[in-house]
DNA sequence: TGTTGTTCATAGACGTGGTCTATAGCTCCT
DNA sequence: AGGAGCTATAGACCACGTCTATGAACAACA
């Protein structure tokens, strides 16, 4: 017994519509190609599965049998080709993005947002931690993309550029009388300066960025949130090393204020990052197309 | 998405090995047969289903959700290939046949009983009924088979004599004096006569033919078994009129013993009974052939 | 009792598609 | 560098699944 499976599909039609000229239409087959069908199972199985009469066909005690198991067989195959079509347009499946928090909350959130309207079926799972971290978050194949600073240097991953930007020296009223100057680094570091304490990229390139001066950048306080960053200069407590684009809001609203300094400060760009030669999902393609 | 479902088999195996390689080999296909089908697999979902490295394959997040479904459904099929293979070889199933008591008993049982020890899986169903009914029970299919007296006329049936049984008049110790001579069918009505109460082909034939020689037949005692008849008689209540084979036992020990009349009584037909263009169950024509 | 309209079964022809062999490309391991 | 796994690709072939055409059986109905 080494069936062909497609002869069940047609014998699941055949019992339950009792006709084999009915399971030919439902399948877009011809009414012998169903007859043979039956014909080949039952050959196979040496039983006979129908009583053939003039108005249709009907299970025998074995065909009952039969039904019995391929019924719920063909139905667990009609749900997954169901489901494999919801994951196939969206309607349905997971996403999951690995990043830090202050990227998702000041980088990716509108496109969550907009992702997830476009996509309500979609469930998003967002996993923070440090760029080691999600680097193997995504070989253990826990996530499906990461949201980091580059560079990466690795060659299992393939890493697009989304996004520049610009780290900088912030500091709210206390310090407003270096609203409008341009100071060196060495006057910089005069004032109490307060740095992301995790070791993160940004932090080591403006390290380097005073060593390459000659200068060592000791943080009079560390933080571990970006948020704190951002209160912590607010507040007057010191001078914060954040980015830009992260606190627009605040700069805007005068609450902070950029301080110029007389060299350029390095740019940062934020990479996607998938797995090199491994397929995404439908979801994570969507999401990287609409984030570029 | 009109697949072939032959192709989930082949998703199947590669899952479930890990392995294209080992797939072909579980399915007797050449490795290239089995990445072709995965690949006609996942475009027609336009889902990638799994990763490919060079040590086999693993599933994707949506080739999970996939095997999830397809695990159970050809895990049924497995189960129906079973069941068909042990009904094929009659290591499960069911026979159900219907006949009267008397026929069970003292007919069928020697070949019940060598059936059931031959085909200890069978299950078996014996209903007991008057010849209408058990042509009713076959009629609409609730028994396989029907052994009954014949003749039994109707288009929709097929009937195969299977042994000829003969009636005769029995009576116990009271009636002594008429054991060995030989009564004329006026004589033997001055004696009481018990007859099956209920209206089956044997009382209908020995009142024809007294009536048929100018005499009326009018049973003393009408009993509702043949077990009943046979005691009715050994306890001196009159004489019987029974299956002659069905005495044997009592006729070999003495406690009845057989009245001969003048004129021949007429043989009795005992016929199996199934439904005509009907296929048999497999359980069904091998106990037929066992009674030939 | 023939007629008509169902049903399924059978025969034979056709052509697609599933399977094969051969080979390439890749990764890992010795 | 070579070998031993793995999967992918290309191209050829032929089995087999599907078709059309027809037959046979049966039921309903005039």
């Amino acid at each position: 017994m080494n069936n062909n499976y497609e002869l069940y599909k047609v014998f699941y039609w055949a019992a339950k519509t009792g006709s084999l000229t009915q399971a030919a239409k439902a399948l877009y087959l011809t009414q012998p190609s169903v007859s043979h069908a039956i014909k080949q199972l039952e050959e196979s199985f040496g039983i006979t599965l129908f009583y053939r009469n003039s108005k249709g066909v009907s299970l025998t005690q074995e065909g009952v049998v039969l039904y019995s198991y391929i019924e719920k067989s063909q139905i667990l195959i009609s749900l997954a080709e169901e489901k494999m079509a919801a994951l196939k347009n969206l309607d349905s499946g997971e996403l999951r993005i690995g990043g830090s928090d202050s990227l998702f909350k000041h980088y990716l959130l509108p496109y969550l947002e907009e992702f997830h309207q476009k996509y309500p079926g979609i469930k998003l799972h967002l996993n923070h931690g440090t760029t080691p971290e999600i680097i193997s978050f995504l070989k253990e194949g826990r996530i499906d993309l990461g949201v980091v600073r580059m560079p990466i240097v690795d060659s299992q991953l393939e890493v697009r550029e989304s996004i520049q930007l610009q780290d900088c020296f912030v500091a709210g009223a206390r310090y407003a009388e270096l609203k409008d100057t341009v100071l060196s680094l060495d006057s910089l570091l005069e004032h109490p300066v307060i740095l992301f304490s995790r070791n993160s990229r940004a932090r080591m390139a403006i390290t380097e960025l005073f060593q390459s001066y000659g200068y060592t950048l000791k943080p009079e306080i560390e933080v571990g949130s970006v948020d704190l960053l951002i209160e912590f200069a607010r507040r007057g407590l010191g001078i914060s090393y954040v980015t830009r684009e992260f606190v627009s809001k605040e700069l805007e609203e005068g609450s902070l204020f950029e301080i110029h300094l007389d060299v350029p400060l390095p740019p940062s760009h934020v990479g996607i990052m998938i797995m090199r030669n491994m397929p995404l999902t439908n979801a994570a393609s969507k999401f990287i197309e609409l984030v570029r």
